[in-house]
Formats: C-alpha cells, structure tokens, sequence
RNA sequence: GUGGGUGUAGCUCAGCUGGCCAGAGCAUCAGGUUGUGGCCCUGAGGGUCGUGGGUUCGAGUCCCAUCACCCACCCCA
C-alpha cells in the first residue's frame, strides 16, 4: 500500500468544491484590480532561490526541496512565488511594457518542513506581484485586495499587521545601532537570539523568551529610526488605508528577512489559528529585481496560503461549498424491453444535458426500486422514468422527488416540461 | 532538526490488568414478491488490529525499532 508522500493530501470530490470557489474568486479579483495571470514553471535553478530568497534564510538553508536532475543541474521546487515572476520579468523583459506590470500567480509551492497544523510540505498560495512603480498607493492597492478578497469570502476576525522596514540607507544604520544595543548583554539572551544577532538582529525583538522582550524594551526602535523617505512612505500608505477604511495594526516588530525588502511589510494574521497563524503576508521589495541583474525596478506584492485560509475561514463558520446542480435522474423499469429502454434513457440523457442540464442515470444494471434509491441517495430533484407501458403510449413519468407525486407527459413533452419547471422554480 | 501525543473495517470508535473479541454505529451493496426513493427491518462484502522485530504456551492488548498523522518549538503560507 503506497501513501502519500508526508505533508502532502489528495483534495477529494466535496472538498475541491471549496478550493474551485477561492479561485474562482481570485480570478475575479484579480480581472477588477487589473493583475494579469503569469504561470512559471514550479522548479527552477536552484540559484534563483538562493540568491532571491536570502542565503541565510530556513527557507534556503533547510526547506528547499532540491535535487539534481539527469543533466547534473541543482533544480529545486519552487518555496514561493515571488521569485520566478522577478526571473520571468527579466527573462521576458517586461520592463519594457508599460509599467507597473501587475501579475498573479495561483498553485502549489514546496518546502520541506515538519508538517503540523496548517503546515504542509506542498501547500498552495496565491499571490500578486506588482513591478515597477514606488507608488504607496500600489502597496495600498496590494492590501486593499487583500482586504476585499477576505472580505467578500466573509472571513470574520482577521488583523491586518503593517509595518515598515526601511531601506537600504535607513535599516542597515538601524541595525548597526540594535546590534550595538544588545551586544554588551549576549549573554542574556537566549540561545536562539545570539545566533538571531549577527543573522538578523530585527529577530530578537520578536522573541517570545521573556528575558529577551525584557531586554528588548529600551531597545532603539525602528519605527523611529526611518529615513525621510521611508517616513513619508510609511505614512502615504497608511493614509491610503485609512482613506479606504481598511483597518490595520502597526506592528513594529513583524520583520521581513532579507536586505531585498524595503519599506513596507504587512501580514494577515488570523489567531485562532494557533501557531500557523498567518495567512497571508506581503510587501515591497525594491531591490530584489536589480539583486537579480535587472534594472533597479521597485515592486510590491502578497501571497496568501490557501490552505491556512481554508482553515481560518472554518473557524469564521463560512461555508463554502456552492449549491448544487439540480440532478434530473433518468431510470428504466424492469421487462423485456428494458435493452431497449436503457438506450432510450442514454439518448434522453443526452438531451437534457444538450439542453443544460446535470442529468444521471445507473450504470449498474439496478431494479427500479434500487435505481429510485440510489437517486433519492444523490439528491435528484427530478427522475424520468422510462416505463414499458408509457413508451408504448409514447410516454414518460415525471416523479417530482421532493413533492413526491408524479405524472406523464408525452415523450416529446419532456425537455419543454422540465424547463418550465425549473424556470416556475426559479420564479 | 528537537520534544510530546496518537495509529483497530471507507468513516467515528469499543476492545479492563495478554488467552474463541476481531466488534458496534454510520457508509457501501443486496433483499423486504410481481415497475418507484427518502423512515423502518433483514442480510452481505470489507480489517496482515500502521509496519518490522522481540518477550510469551499464547499479543490490538507488554517491550524495541520504524513509518505516518496530530500538537508544540524553530520558521513561515
């Protein structure tokens, strides 16, 4: 008995439902905002990665699904999206279209982590990507549909975290002055945040050992320490989300790892969740294009995982799954002639669906009786019955699954008595 | 990668301190007379008790290992 590989799930008939109802809703979002669909393919070099995401993250250091191929090249499963849209920016030279080039992306990403609750080895995320502008209204823009897209789905509960973390010319003198900060007490800080230090010093503020937040309390502040620019930044988008009552929190300490992200960092973060509570986070990264040899173009974006979402809109008690077609059921009675019924009720079949509709029959070769339960068992709103008697009248019953009655109408009646039917429903 | 919990039919679970206990409910399929559903009744199929070792006369039931899932840490979607 071979399983599915570990942190990975089938999506099953009744739950795929939801997964289709989230895209479509992306889709259409996406059509109203103005961001076109880009598909990259979901291994790339390993380089992109390592040189895009940062080195030193977990992601490059230890979730990497990595593997040489046949041709003796480092290919590895693409950890997110922002990357291969940056390559495949570059690659096609859409700085030469007309700017901002405003992309989506929607699939499955890899990362080889220890699966827990809402955390899975494949999992799935959506993303925007906008290219080419410094605007604070496109980083606005970028929350905003966030914003929408939860709210339209009627997630309850859901905290939008803002922050900014500088520039190339604000945080690294920041940083300097943490570092400075905290160095004379290294050796109070837990483990963690000793390596945390020299690796990413903005960490150490976030730390949950108790110790280390009493530490962190006169710990400069970065919020405080902004250039000008970055300032003035902040302070537009914030304007902008105000402006379309888009309500957030500043969170000082969310913190983006690497030196590619600039100025704003935002996160969803939805608490019940747990330990995996973030469900979607984003922000601008002005010089990971250039990082990647292209020209010094500034960008935006977000990426929603669609699994915690799943989770998060469980939680908020929103159901998903669509109203179902109507089922039309055509059944055969039993007799001599059912051979012959069975290809009257094939072509009757075909007819409906022509017509619109979702009709079934069996295929299990079941007396009527089980056929009427089998078709009770799947929900049929209506079941045409191919009776003996009837056909030789040039008949057919019309059972009408939820009054329970029925009647005939004439063979060629039929399709013209469904519509009018479904139409008299429908009002 | 570290720590804790769990693992019995498709699903939810029972099986006390090791010995006819391999079970229930639900689901599936078939019947309840001759051409009709939803309720009810009857019956059937389906399990190497996660896997592999070990202890024992004998192991779902004890021990070890392994795998998977869940939870937490790390990190993130």
């Amino acid at each position: 008995m071979i399983n599915v590989p570990r942190g990975t799930k089938d999506l099953l008939p009744g739950e795929v439902e939801k997964w289709q109802h989230l895209e479509e809703l992306v889709r259409h979002l996406c059509k109203l905002y103005g961001y076109q669909e880009i598909r990259t393919p979901i291994f790339e070099h390993t380089e992109l990665f390592a040189r895009g995401i940062g080195e030193t993250t977990d992601i490059v250091q230890k979730e990497m699904y990595t593997f040489e191929d046949r041709g003796g090249r480092s290919i590895t499963l693409r950890p997110e999206g922002t990357a291969s849209v940056v390559r495949a920016y570059l690659e096609h030279h859409l700085y030469n279209q007309p700017q901002p080039v405003k992309l989506y992306y929607i699939g499955p990403m890899f990362r080889y982590d220890r699966p827990q609750a809402g955390r899975y080895r494949q999992f799935h995320q959506f993303g925007l990507e906008c290219l080419g502008s410094h605007d604070p209204a496109v980083d606005a823009e970028v929350i905003c549909f966030t914003w929408d897209y939860f709210q339209r789905l009627g997630l309850k509960k859901f905290t939008i975290e803002l922050n900014s973390i500088g520039c190339p010319i604000c945080r690294p003198r920041y940083t300097k002055a943490l570092k400075a900060f905290f160095e004379p007490y290294q050796d109070s800080l837990c483990s963690f945040c000793r390596e945390r230090l020299h690796r990413n010093p903005l960490r150490v503020l976030d730390c949950k050992v108790p110790q280390c937040q009493e530490l962190g309390k006169n710990a400069p502040v970065l919020l405080e320490n902004l250039c000008e620019e970055c300032q003035k930044h902040f302070s537009d988008v914030q304007s902008y989300l105000r402006v379309l009552k888009i309500p957030f929190v500043i969170n000082p300490r969310l913190v983006r790892g690497l030196d590619y992200y600039t100025h704003t960092a935002f996160e969803v973060v939805f608490s019940e969740l747990g330990a995996q509570a973030s469900i979607a986070g984003g922000g601008r990264y002005n010089n990971l294009v250039e990082a990647y040899g292209g020209p010094p173009v500034p960008a935006v974006g977000v990426a929603v995982g669609i699994e915690r979402l799943l989770l998060a809109l469980e939680k908020s008690g929103v159901q998903l799954l669509p109203p179902k077609e109507p089922i039309i059921f055509v059944a055969t009675a039993a007799g001599d002639s059912r051979p012959w019924l069975e290809q009257e009720a094939m072509l009757l079949l075909m007819e409906l669906r022509n017509a619109g509709f979702r009709a079934e029959k069996d295929y299990l070769g079941r007396s009527l009786k089980a056929q009427m339960k089998s078709a009770g068992k799947i929900g049929a709103r209506y079941v045409l019955i191919l009776g003996e008697e009837e056909m030789a009248a040039g008949e057919v019953v019309i059972r009408d699954m939820r009054a329970g009655n029925q009647f005939s109408v004439p063979r060629e009646n039929v399709l013209k008595t469904i519509v009018e039917m479904k139409d008299k429903e429908e009002g």
